[in-house]
DNA sequence: TGAAAAGTAAACTGTAGAGTGTAGAATGAA
DNA sequence: TTCATTCTACACTCTACAGTTTACTTTTCA
């Protein structure tokens, strides 16, 4: 029961989505508490009913998001295929999840916000972290299958994250490039597949 | 003649010095204009004296950072030399520019203070990237000597940024990361080339 | 040496935004 | 229907900061 119950609950969840709306559009000192309960459509009263500072409100939705980002890829590894077109699906998956829209917006929210004080993230940041990746996850089944070679397994993730975050989420974020259109995507998934088999698929 | 000779050229840079030093360690917003005249030891009406607003003290040393950002790498292409050897030193090179802690001090000012208002920077970033970059240059001059193959140069440059960036400069803005050692590095320029190599060297 | 240029301290203006206090109205459960 | 809870409107306080004004001092240089 997904529904919210009570005029209270009401109230809280318009100044969720108002302040979600509001921050990613307008950034976190761009939206006063004035302004985003008009959005909310609620007395800015209400809001620090709900939240007693502004602070509290970013956190929660901060936490939210982050909640949303382990909601997790999972392409599992097959003997039979090739190694090509599963790792080439596995970027693709991971590319549209990291420059989808929405994760772009909430992630400009959280690194303009946090820019000069990272280390109230830490928490956060440590809990992904943690989290074996999708990513981690095939190619270990692929290097046990001996399919592939390599000794670091955390250095392989890496230059494939840094493939696929340098190209489709660090110049989006920053607004220094547009948005890539699903060819300029699939290119990139399609290269960078070849790029990290080239160098440690056993042949 | 580099020594300032007047006061008022004294003072001037006095105001210059603090800002960029205040700007690094608080953020532009972070940094009061009270608060950077007692930094530069001026009054507050000679720092308006030389800089009529806030935003214009924030351009004159972003652009200055801009400029900086150009005094570019050069390691010529060796038709002697391996490529592995030569490619692995351009990176490396690269590398120690994009993670000096001067680079990423002023990146995280300007990534800081135009995260909302990227349109700023438009003019600053297009200078940037109409520079023909050592990296272009050298994977041209391997390209002709028939000793890479590829068809679409930039795609290249592309994922060695991407490789370099993605390890070595996001992370350390963004304070996600410490500070790598000279070995990690290293570790990563060679692990870079090989994995290109491995991709567009002819054998 | 004296006028122009540049600097100083400190008080001031204006604005924006976070957070509070209060009196009264709407809601809803018993 | 009544009573507690929650919401609303709105006026209010407090603080921070950009930028200005003023009356006075120091430096420069012709």
């Amino acid at each position: 029961m997904t529904t919210t119950r009570t005029r209270s609950d009401k109230k809280r969840e318009a100044i969720i989505t108002a302040a979600r709306q509001a921050f990613q559009e307008y950034g976190v000192t761009g939206t006063s508490m004035d302004k985003l309960a008009e959005l909310a459509s609620v007395s800015k009263r209400t809001v620090y009913n709900h939240f007693s500072a502004k602070e509290e409100l970013v956190m929660h939705i901060v936490k939210e998001q982050f909640q949303n980002a382990l909601v997790d890829i999972d392409v599992p590894y097959d003997t039979q295929a090739s190694l090509h077109s599963q790792l080439e699906s596995l970027i693709m998956e991971e590319i549209n999840f990291v420059s989808a829209d929405e994760h772009l917006d909430l992630a400009r929210v959280v690194v303009g916000h946090f820019f000069y004080e990272p280390e109230k993230l830490k928490d956060e940041v440590e809990h992904l972290r943690a989290q074996e990746t999708a990513m981690h996850r095939w190619l270990k089944a692929a290097h046990q299958d001996k399919r592939m070679a390599f000794d670091d397994l955390q250095q392989v993730v890496n230059e494939l994250d840094s493939l696929i975050k340098g190209q489709c989420f660090w110049p989006q974020v920053t607004k220094i490039e547009p948005a890539l259109s699903a060819e300029e995507k699939s290119k990139i998934a399609q290269s960078a597949a070849a790029l990290v088999l080239s160098r440690y698929e056993i042949r």
